[in-house]
DNA sequence: AATCCATGTTAGGAAAGCTTACATGAGTGG
DNA sequence: CCACTCATGTAAGCTTTCCTAACATGGATT
């Protein structure tokens, strides 16, 4: 849980991800624009990616080597970000979206806060 | 070991450390100044610093905070990266230099290449 | 042949970072 | 009390990085 924070923190410029996943600027611009991908933005409107946002763009490039098209892949991330099917799902959608909203919270918390002493050893 | 090098990979920018440190830049380029960080360039010669940088900068931070002047925190870091004692060292200078010589290597490897997939799991 | 898709490329502008230099307020020693 | 030092603030001028928007393109698909 408090793990999902660490790996949803805007930690990363474009350049660094572009490093980290051997895509273009392009490329990953264009899976945001499919909502693969949805950064965070600095007060200037920079791109700030999560640890999770270079998985998710690292298994975007596995499907596409693969020779998966946009469309596929887009399908098979819904399904993955798929609410809990019906039958074990307890949350009311209304419950749901207050959860994500705190999740949100929590994220930009993270992106503007600093943290304390320690709290760093998390990361590695 | 390679957790060494997680630990100094060049990931973060300037905005961020600030962010995460809550120094001014200001300050952090002074306490580079002082060679108690030495953070990476790109090659437009932006910073880029690591999370043991990160975490230098917060050790800085706590012992200023304790009253403590830039000349004593730099005794205390120059003792903490004091090489091994004589009795327990026995590699050679020249062997040490390769040694050194590897590690930055590595650091600026990691810097420019990509990372495979499932690598990233071990950052969090 | 006409489209579509994923990506490249370019242009123009804005944000963020760099260095250098000077300013300043809190301590410190003479 | 004056002169200094130290850690930090601030401003100017410049470069790099990133942004969006638009058009270009080569390989599939129809």
């Amino acid at each position: 849980m408090s793990r999902e924070i660490r790996r949803t923190m805007p930690l990363l410029s474009m350049n660094i991800v572009m490093q980290l996943t051997e895509l273009s600027a392009r490329q990953i611009r264009y899976y945001e624009e499919h909502h693969l991908i949805e950064p965070h933005r600095t007060e200037g409107n920079r791109r700030m990616f999560s640890l999770n946002d270079v998985d998710t763009l690292l298994e975007i490039k596995d499907y596409l080597d693969q020779g998966m098209n946009m469309a596929k892949i887009k399908k098979l991330f819904a399904k993955k970000n798929e609410p809990v099917s019906t039958d074990e799902r307890d949350l009311s959608d209304s419950e749901l979206r207050n959860i994500m909203r705190e999740e949100v919270r929590q994220a930009q918390r993270m992106q503007k806060s600093s943290i304390r002493r320690g709290d760093l050893s998390r990361f590695y």
